[in-house]
DNA sequence: AGAATGCTTCGACTAGCATCGAACCATGGA
DNA sequence: TCCATGGTTCGATGCTAGTCGAAGCATTCT
């Protein structure tokens, strides 16, 4: 009866809509104080507080002290891929939204998921890594593929020290909108590392959408789509 | 702030015991009515029906009708590929079962599962039952081999009356203690039926332990796995 | 037809938990 | 030292949701 971890814990944390949304608030990776939160969930500043302890308890959450704030932030990629699995198996059951709407449309195409890029362009990126066998799909497992080294070094990414490290290199995490997979892992983020700083596309302040700029979009297409 | 899907919603689904134990119980892909839900999950056949109410609502389980039966099983892979993220974090937080316990030893040993004998015995005697073709897997069946009517016989199961029965007589049973097959259906429970009317082994009431005495272990295995 | 089995619905009870106001601690600045 | 601001703790309240017994359908076996 009683076998794995405990996962009806976890699930219930999740389950509250207060803490959800402050979950979501924190998929982009960045860190946000208990006031803030406390908006982004829309409760007051004691509920958010006892909902934060209870997410600390159960080691979803880190926080770290500045000052007199208290930055809060995901304790991990793991944890938001679970929410985004979560996400998925919503998108299905939920009550269809009506009309997607622009902001919707938008994070379909691309948008952050913790600290890679997810949607639409990091699916079609996927897809042709795989094609043209930079990464290679080993059963459940993601691996560097033959071409892989060269590709990325061309474009400043060193994955042999990405490789030396304990984190994963590449991973593959499944997407809500799409139902397909795209890259997680450090690969991952060194990959949005890079669109950002050669300032492809740029990210509005408390969102999670990706805004690709015209010339931006040709040159990530050029590099990974074609 | 509400962007994505509703995610509390589902997570407040898998965030109820009763139900996470469900959940879990499925994620081999088969598929358990009604009444085996409710043992798995330690509540009564009202609670259960009502919990498998809101998890057909959320869209997590389907379920087929056969004859009076309902076999609830997941949904799809995404499902599963949730709970399994979910499995995850919760291994990492979760208070780290620090060691087994002897409930859980005798649990993994033998025990009930709904009508059958489950556990490492009853793997071991499926096994066995399969390599003396006593019974013979076709494909997904399973039926009775060339020496079953025979063997069953000499211990007083009469396999004629029992085929009679709509009841499946043969049903592969997958055990989430070992990840393996063991024997249900009529003849299961037939067989359990011996084990506890020779006085082989005893239920402790309230549990689904099956504690073998030590002559009775020696009968089984001269019986089953010689 | 009648009995038995599997499952669901109904009704009542209870416990847990989210919520907020007010008081309490901690840090930083005057 | 004294205030101001960010956070947490406490206590009281109200609601939701899980629980089971009993009764109600549906299907199958005799």
């Amino acid at each position: 009866m009683k076998e794995g971890p405990d996962i009806a814990r976890i699930a219930s944390l999740v389950g509250d809509p207060a803490r959800a949304n402050m979950l979501t608030a924190l998929m982009d990776g960045g860190a946000l104080t208990a006031s803030e939160l406390a908006l982004e969930a829309g409760v007051s500043l004691p509920t958010a507080s006892s909902h934060l302890a209870k997410l600390m308890d159960g080691k979803l959450l880190t926080v770290a002290s500045q000052g007199r704030h208290r930055y809060y932030a995901l304790s991990g990629a793991e944890v938001a891929n679970m929410i985004e699995a979560i996400s998925g198996v919503a998108a299905h059951s939920g009550p269809r939204r009506a009309r997607p709407g622009p902001r919707d449309k938008s994070m379909r195409e691309a948008r952050v998921c913790y600290d890679h890029l997810a949607g639409d362009h990091a699916v079609a990126m996927f897809d042709r890594l795989i094609a043209q066998e930079i990464i290679v799909r080993d059963d459940e497992e993601i691996r560097l593929g033959p071409a892989g080294q060269g590709f990325f070094a061309a474009i400043g990414i060193d994955t042999a020290t990405l490789g030396a490290s304990r984190r994963p290199m590449c991973r593959a995490c499944l997407d809500w909108s799409v139902r397909r997979s795209h890259l997680a892992g450090s690969l991952g983020t060194a990959i949005l590392d890079k669109i950002l700083a050669e300032k492809w596309a740029r990210r509005p302040t408390g969102s999670r959408v990706v805004e690709f700029t015209p010339p931006g979009r040709k040159a990530f297409e050029k590099l990974f789509l074609s």
